[in-house]
DNA sequence: GAGGTGACTGCGA
DNA sequence: CTCGCAGCCACCT
C-alpha cells in the first residue's frame, strides 16, 4: 500500500467513482490525505492515460463541475462526450446538476 | 541537488 | 458581483 505512488492513490479512487457520478480534485485530494494539495490530484489525472487500467479522468472535474482538463484529452469534447454517455448532462464545459452528481468518497464510502 | 510547473482552492479587495 | 494572489506538494528537466 505504501509502495504504491501518489498518482496510483489518485487513480484507485478516481476508478471508485460509480458511472453517471463526478467528483472534484479537492475532494479527491482531501480523501487521500493530502488535503490542500488539490493540484497533485490534478498533476496525477496527466498521467492518467499512462495508469492501467484506464482512468475515468473524465469523472473528476473542479469544484464547480467545470471541465477545466478538458484540454487534456485527445478532444476536447470527447470529456463532454464521455459524461454525457454515462447520463451526465453537461453544458458550456460545466456539469449540469453538478450538486446532486456530486460524490464524495469520504461520504459514499464510509458505509 | 535545485528550480520550475501545474487537470485546484480559498480568501481578500 | 468579478478579478487577483498566495499556498499547496509530487514530478520533470
Amino acid at each position: 500500500m505504501e509502495d504504491i505512488s501518489f498518482y496510483d492513490q489518485v487513480y484507485q479512487v478516481v476508478r471508485l467513482i460509480p458511472e453517471g457520478r463526478v467528483s472534484s480534485y479537492g475532494t479527491i485530494a482531501s480523501y487521500l490525505g493530502t488535503k490542500g494539495s488539490a493540484r497533485m490530484v490534478g498533476y496525477a489525472m496527466n498521467a492518467a492515460d499512462t495508469a492501467h487500467p484506464t482512468v475515468p479522468a473524465h469523472r473528476v472535474v473542479n469544484r464547480i463541475g467545470l471541465l477545466t482538463g478538458k484540454f487534456h484529452f485527445n478532444a476536447e469534447d470527447l470529456m463532454k462526450e464521455l459524461l454525457e454517455n454515462e447520463g451526465i448532462k453537461v453544458e458550456n464545459d460545466q456539469v449540469k446538476d453538478f450538486k446532486k452528481l456530486f460524490w464524495d468518497p469520504a461520504i459514499e464510502l464510509q458505509l
